[in-house]
DNA sequence: AAGGCGGGGGC
DNA sequence: GCCCCAGCCTT
């Protein structure tokens, strides 16, 4: 590295710093939470933008703040509403531990947001980062921040080749932002380095030719800035089949609350069930998919290729017993498979998912009344039994949601 | 150190 | 398609 010109000269930091917030003074972005310190504002926001990009957290955090406006309302509310608010928003535990923070303030700091990086890193959800970004933008306390934009901008800017990521190099990263940190207007500094890496250190075609500091930028001089920082290493995806069913009795249907320990614990969802994890299922069961993707309906289906024939989506008909037995005993609940809604495809942390949707119908009236007895493992959980416009109060993963919206609009009879 | 946790923006 | 996102927590 060269001395004379290193960031980590005291020289070259000062000329660093009024380069960056000159820049900031014409760049800088309009955005909900800008200029404000309430603390509990900014802490909203720097939870949902937890690894969410800005233009997708913006009409969600407009929405909360407007039915969430402070602590004390929020800690008065269910935790269910809560996650309806953040419903498509992902990471469900943040809003979980937003709600069980704002209980803990309320209860043990009598209601005053906590003011320091290390009473803050105890709740539930605040880490180094978040902690920094409160204390330095609502407080303005000189506290550093490392995230995703300062990482790939503070990386860049010292030339940093090997993993960001590891156990070194997020001690030179956190060494770097404590020494590029100025005593005056720390919480306006972090921002602006946030912006810089947002607007201009950008992980493709970084726009060095436009960057007020390219001068100082380690990588920049060497030519270096589409290596670094190394790129995550991104997990094999696997394939997976979902099978989803809407189990009806007369004009309402069966939904759980997820369990905590499973995705989308807290949320409510139809019951849904994987066939890979189904004994030695999904292999026979799955076929090539068919080129006609339309619906249809199991009974015409049926009747049509005498029941031997693959549903639309290449699930053989063979496996319809298998899950009216499932649905038997892990919803405790014997109905019969009805008819295939649609196929949903998405995609969740490392799989890839095709969701197909079902409808059954509950055999009797009493039929739903399987003792507990019976029930396996995950039936500890909380069912209920709804009409579909219920649903809307309830919080769904965007599949269920998806789901839902098909029930209520294109068959409405179960309504 | 590694893996789980969601969904979508943006190219 | 693909890469990535104002991280945190558990194992």
């Amino acid at each position: 590295m060269s001395e004379l010109s290193s960031i980590f000269d005291p020289k070259r930091r000062q000329r660093f710093r009024r380069q960056l917030l000159s820049w900031y003074n014409t760049h800088q972005r309009d955005l909900p939470w800008r200029g404000v310190n309430d603390p509990y504002a900014v802490w909203i926001s720097e939870i949902m933008l937890q690894q969410t990009v800005v233009a997708a957290v913006i009409p969600y955090f407009e929405k909360f703040m407007t039915r969430f406006p402070d602590l004390q309302t929020l800690a008065n509310a269910e935790e269910s509403e809560v996650l309806q608010y953040w419903e498509g928003l992902g990471y469900y535990s943040r809003a979980r531990n937003i709600h069980k923070s704002a209980k803990i303030i309320v209860q043990e700091y009598q209601g005053k947001f906590p003011t320091s990086l290390k009473s803050l890193q105890k709740l539930p959800g605040i880490g180094r980062y978040t902690a920094g970004a409160i204390c330095s933008f609502a407080y303005d306390q000189s506290a550093p921040i490392v995230e995703a934009n300062t990482l790939r901008l503070y990386s860049r800017l010292i030339g940093l080749e090997e993993d960001p990521r590891s156990k070194s190099g997020q001690n030179q990263l956190w060494d770097f932002a404590e020494l590029i940190l100025p005593r005056k207007s720390p919480g306006i500094f972090n921002q602006a380095l946030m912006d810089l890496g947002s607007l201009v250190c950008t992980p493709q075609n970084p726009a060095c030719n436009q960057c007020p500091v390219s001068s100082a930028c380690e990588a920049f001089l060497k030519d270096r800035q589409h290596k670094i920082p190394i790129p995550k290493v991104r997990p094999e995806i696997t394939p997976l089949t979902d099978v989803s069913i809407a189990v009806f009795e007369g004009h309402k249907v069966m939904i759980r609350q997820r369990m905590s320990g499973e995705r989308w614990a807290g949320l409510w969802d139809f019951p849904r069930f994987t066939l890979e994890n189904m004994n030695g299922l999904a292999h026979p069961a799955l076929k090539k998919r068919k080129s006609n993707g339309q619906k249809m309906l199991f009974a015409e289906h049926n009747n049509e290729r005498s029941g031997k024939d693959d549903f639309p989506t290449g699930l053989s008909v063979d496996v319809v017993p298998r899950l009216e037995e499932y649905l038997r005993e892990h919803a405790g609940v014997k109905a019969s498979l009805h008819q295939f809604v649609a196929e949903i495809r998405h995609n969740v942390t490392r799989y890839k998912i095709r969701l197909l949707c079902f409808v059954a119908i509950v055999e009797s009236a009493d039929a739903s009344q399987v003792s507990s007895s019976r029930l396996q493992s995950e039936e500890q959980a909380l069912y209920r039994w709804v009409t579909v416009s219920e649903l809307e109060a309830y919080p769904l993963s965007v599949t269920g949601r998806k789901f839902a919206k098909l029930l209520a609009q294109e068959i409405p009879s179960f309504d």
